[in-house]
DNA sequence: ATCCGATGTAACTATTATGGTTACTTTGAA
DNA sequence: TTCAAAGTAACCATAATAGTTACATCGGAT
């Protein structure tokens, strides 16, 4: 994949397990989650399983199984669920270490890593300025056929 | 690969070019690059190509080939560098389109993909706090054992 | 107490991106 | 004319992620 689109997965899953709430009420389940992603069940619920351990959705198992919001959308930032997928780094130093005998070998891994803590920082600040009501509320904002199905 | 490290070897490239300037003159060659940051001539090779359609260097072919620097590093930020080797999206949304008789399929992906250009641009524009005579000083101010070579 | 639909999770395969390698052509100043 | 290095195509290796299958576990409803 060129970039990462468990964010993308994560943001959909939420949003439709509030909209799901709101038409038919009862709980979420990871099969008709998966039917709206398109993806496979394990998919979503290995993903909806850390943000459970994130404190941002309950499952439940037995009958009436399923998958419910831990809080209100308003109250979740695309921050909260970034980290709480806890995706790989976006930038990374050399995959085999470079010629420490060289002066620029010995010492840009640090200079690097630092430069890439503060553009970590910068994605995670942009990130919180938008909740997960603000998606829901400009996803149904656009105009949709039907409707008929979630 | 966890993240792109593609940013760091360019700003090792052009720092050592630099450096190589300095205390050796003349052009740098790839195969010296490569010896410095520990991989085969032809990634930095295609990694220098990209840079130089972007401006940021020059090469020379025949007897006396090699790789300068087409304007001083203090003229050169993260974010030129960056953009100049045009990577991937960090983000992306699903790789299979969800299911569009959905709201949420249907709604989400524009949604998403105006979140990640308002990321992308934060990105670039912490990258461009940073320039790589930034990265150089940063790199030579790390104590280094010997420094016989580079 | 039993049922049964959904979670939880391991293990595997498929796909894709990236880096690394080989081999070869082209260049152009000495 | 030489020759060291750029330029580049084509291929292989590695790693990350998504997708899939299979099955144990759970626990409220009946």
């Amino acid at each position: 994949m060129a970039g990462n689109s468990q964010l993308t997965v994560a943001a959909h899953a939420l949003t439709w397990i509030e909209l799901h709430h709101r038409r038919e009420g009862g709980v979420a389940t990871s099969e008709r989650i998966a039917g709206s992603v398109n993806t496979n069940p394990v998919v979503i619920r290995r993903l909806l399983g850390r943000m459970r351990d994130a404190g941002l959705v309950r499952s439940r198992r037995g009958a009436e199984a399923g998958w419910v919001l831990a809080r209100p959308l308003e109250d979740m930032t695309l921050r909260d669920v970034y980290e709480s997928i806890e995706p790989a780094p976006l930038f990374a130093v050399h995959r085999s270490d470079p010629n420490l005998d060289c002066p620029i070998g010995f010492g840009i891994r640090p200079v690097m890593r630092l430069a890439y803590a503060r553009v970590e920082e910068a994605v995670r600040a942009e990130l919180e300025n938008i909740t997960l009501a603000d998606v829901l509320r400009d996803v149904l904002a656009s105009s949709h056929p039907t409707e008929l199905e979630h």
